[in-house]
DNA sequence: TTGAAAGCGGTACCAT
DNA sequence: ATGGTACCGCTTTCAA
């Protein structure tokens, strides 16, 4: 605790500048001379002065924004989530802001969070919509924010939103299925007002239908979770024997699936999943399922994010990204 | 964008009282007459008035901290980091803190992530060290920043640290399968500097010893990933057919351990992990194993955070927690 | 280009 | 208990 807090000030001060110099150096480096800067970098060298983003971001708040992004999540448990927050944390950092999240739970409050979010004076939001309720989602929609909507489309508003074209999921899962000759399919869905579940059961449905097959069973669910998986196809094992393939609203449905499948007497049954993740490659489920280009989702997520920023956004542009299936 | 932005000062006039009055109203509250408060608050509420907490943690990051802790992080694929930070997340906010995650990957720069977070004032650090190699525990140690290390110990430093009893996990694991009979055991270790992967391993031993069996065959890893836990699992079974129990540092490895088994002839072998994660209990895996009391761990050092804030925290203390053996 | 000075939104010490 | 005021560390007009 014996060494002092390095400021501008001090900086200047060894630099033989003034504190203006010292902080267009960092912030725009093109109004100072290359001398100036030279002698400023040197002096924050020798001292090991660090800016004050606080300090920084309290006076930009203003202007171009504090440079703090909320990431709104919830379903911290179902794999899919911690692998994208770390994505999208990792492409904010490059950018210089910083990801702030706002974790969503069952039973907490989000009105109050995204006020606690906001008195940081988050210059925009993530909001990863498919982890969270209809009504959470309404909740962030109504933060008067520059924002990105994942995994959910909302038509009503003028929102920037990107997702996965989660019909043609379903489209690939119905051929998928379709071309192994199966013939009596189900669906196991996520929650209920998960428009993911739904686009993917609505693809899945007309991909069969093209196809001449009939429509699936489906199964309903209250989430996205491993237990509902099991507990779906454990039921649909005793509902309709003579299931011969499944598509699964995520990963997590489909490992629960394959579980119950498993432990149920190894009826042969092919399972898909959607999303992709990790686990999915894992030797002992080696999953065939829907891939979600989830680098590119946030890749989009992140570009469309400055354009809102920047006031670029012209109407709710929606940008769906391609899925693909991969066969294990 | 047509709102303007409340202040202090607004609430101040609004409520016919100075800015200090405000002030107090919301950081001291003792310190204001309980009308003042009132009429403070009820202007607040009028105006839709929330303190800005980035102006707040500037001013008050020289004296009471900012409030900002960062959360030093590794290995988010591993279910049991994202569950941490969750459990983590939600402890920090109720106590009107901040976490700022540090995203600490294999190619990222330590260091540069680090000292990112320094620029923002974070007043102390949580390191989840046993998610983190030696090195970058190392470089975590020489921030000079109040801090609380999880799932490792360090014995040079004075800094408190957190973690669960790792030999009595060993020790669990060792009675759990002496217990069942079971002679020919085995044990498949995570990262090579894992601390907890070690201090397991010595219990699982002297467990074992004592029980007058002999010491386990040890697989080394290079991570505590699934993958490896297969890897070592397979090579376990081609080199020590014989095998009749094997113990895992943690979960994921068990997994790939469990997964390894059923798909290499499904020869007999018991298998117990260790952390508890939530995929423990899958229906698919009913995976025996040491627990670790993760919500008692956060608690631990959520409280210990704050006493050496206060400058409460002696001599490097070490609170390890009790581990139970879960079986399924 | 460069420096002086006025904030950004609060907090805390100082009298009153 | 209350208000006045200097100040936290940086950015940004505004003149020079």
């Amino acid at each position: 605790m014996n060494r002092k807090r390095i400021t501008s000030i001090d900086v200047a001060q060894y630099a033989g500048v003034s504190t203006s110099a010292v902080s267009r150096t960092y912030s725009a480096p093109g109004k100072v001379s290359a001398s100036t800067r030279a002698r400023v970098l040197a002096a924050a060298d020798a001292l090991g002065y660090r800016p004050n983003q606080l300090a920084r971001a309290l006076v930009n708040s203003g202007r171009q924004g504090s440079g703090i992004v909320a990431v709104v999540m919830g379903e911290f448990d179902n794999p899919f989530q911690p692998w994208m927050f770390g994505l999208l944390t990792q492409a904010l950092q490059q950018q210089g802001r910083v990801p702030m999240l706002v974790h969503v739970t069952e039973q907490c409050d989000i009105r109050a969070r995204l006020q606690q979010a906001l008195s940081w004076q988050v210059e925009a939001a993530i909001i990863s919509a498919g982890s969270l309720s209809q009504e959470a989602t309404e909740r962030c929609l109504e933060l008067a924010l520059p924002m990105v909507l994942m995994g959910r489309e909302d038509k009503r508003e003028t929102v920037t939103a990107v997702l996965s074209d989660n019909r043609m999921a379903g489209e690939l899962a119905a051929e998928y299925l379709g071309t192994q000759g199966l013939t009596q399919l189900a669906y196991i869905g996520g929650r209920q007002d998960g428009q993911a579940s739904l686009e993917r059961l609505a693809g899945f449905r007309s991909g069969l239908i093209q196809r001449g097959l009939s429509a699936p069973v489906v199964m309903e669910n209250r989430d996205y979770a491993y237990h509902s998986g099991y507990q779906a196809m454990s039921r649909l094992l005793r509902e309709h024997p003579d299931i011969e393939g499944v598509f699964c609203a995520c990963d997590a449905l489909a490992f629960g699936a394959l579980d119950a499948l498993r432990l149920n007497g190894g009826q042969v049954c092919q399972v898909v999943g959607c999303d992709d993740t990790p686990q999915a490659a894992w030797e002992g489920y080696r999953l065939t399922t829907v891939r979600q280009p989830v680098e590119q989702l946030v890749a989009q997520t992140i570009h469309h994010l400055k354009q809102v920023l920047d006031g670029n956004s012209p109407t709710g542009t929606t940008v769906r990204m391609t899925p693909t299936l991969i066969v294990r």
